[in-house]
DNA sequence: GTCCAGGGTAAGC
DNA sequence: GCTTACCATGGA
């Protein structure tokens, strides 16, 4: 189906490093699975895409998936003036929106992502779909329920690449498959308590959670403080980054941030 | 060979 | 509260 999602950054939101099932493929479509769901995207330009969707899947799932109920355009409005840098960051990456990711698979993705880059990552997250995910058409595979994972042996989840991490997944996965946390009931904690209540499961501390607040929990205060954010607030904001002045959209100015940072270091490596 | 990657943990202070 | 060593793996 043609849909028209006005202003809508589909490579930069697929390549954004939120979310590790997007593949570009030869003809420059990507394909995603997410929700136990495929969709093919084909970006024909001028906020028109086409979607290997029916209008009823899109308005149900993929309309919340892509954000696209919130505003966008009034980050324009920020940095402009006082905070030139951050300006700079929302022109290169305008249209990029914070993807609506499910909680299990976000958990699970970033206590894979600490100390690897983001193509390890997805080989991870695609090595534990197509091992333990269930085969949603044929060589695709949604990504795996709490308790296939939990049900998953350690050499078999060494196997897809995930190191000292194993019994990271292995615990974590067990805690949410046996109830111990609730993932869902999750959702009505305030910012504080959800963020503790995550870092109770091994393997997630303060920057994890925060990736799972802002990637699957729409916490858009949640600020993500990874190597690149790092060097981004000692070099850009030395005096401290102004949560206040940003608050309610701090975390979608974070992704801005590490999207910029990230495509100007491959522009100084010559790539 | 070295260095780095969307860090967390445990030990030590 | 704060630093520090260590943790597997793959790519540059």
């Amino acid at each position: 189906m043609r849909v028209v999602m006005p202003g809508f950054n589909l490579s930069l939101t697929a390549r954004s490093g939120q979310c590790f099932r997007f593949v570009q493929l030869q003809d420059g479509a990507y394909h995603l699975v997410a929700h136990g769901h495929q969709l093919y995207l084909h970006d024909l330009g001028g906020g028109s895409f086409d979607l290997s969707c029916d209008q009823q899947t899109f308005d149900r799932l993929w309309h919340d998936y892509f954000d696209l109920g919130r505003n966008y355009d009034a980050l324009e409005a920020l940095g402009t003036g006082e905070d030139p840098y951050l300006a700079s960051a929302l022109r290169y990456a305008r249209g990029m929106r914070i993807l609506r990711q499910e909680p299990f698979e976000t958990l699970m993705a970033f206590i894979i992502s600490q100390r690897k880059s983001i193509p390890a990552i997805t080989r991870c997250v695609s090595q534990l779909a197509l091992r333990f995910g269930e085969q949603i058409a044929p060589g695709v595979h949604a990504f795996p329920t709490p308790g296939a994972l939990a049900r998953a042996s350690d050499e078999d989840l060494a196997a897809c690449g995930l190191g000292y991490r194993v019994p990271f997944i292995s615990q974590s996965a067990r805690l949410v498959h046996e109830g111990r946390i609730d993932l869902g009931a999750l959702a009505d904690l305030p910012d504080a308590q959800l963020a503790a209540s995550l870092m109770t499961l091994p393997g997630v501390g303060v920057k994890v959670a925060s990736c799972v607040m802002l990637f699957a929990y729409q916490r858009m205060d949640a600020f993500p403080v990874d190597v690149w954010i790092d060097r981004v607030l000692r070099q850009h904001y030395p005096t401290g980054f102004p949560f206040e002045r940003y608050k309610g959209v701090a975390g979608i100015l974070q992704q801005y941030l590490f999207c910029y940072a990230r495509h100007q270091a491959g522009r100084a490596a010559g790539g």
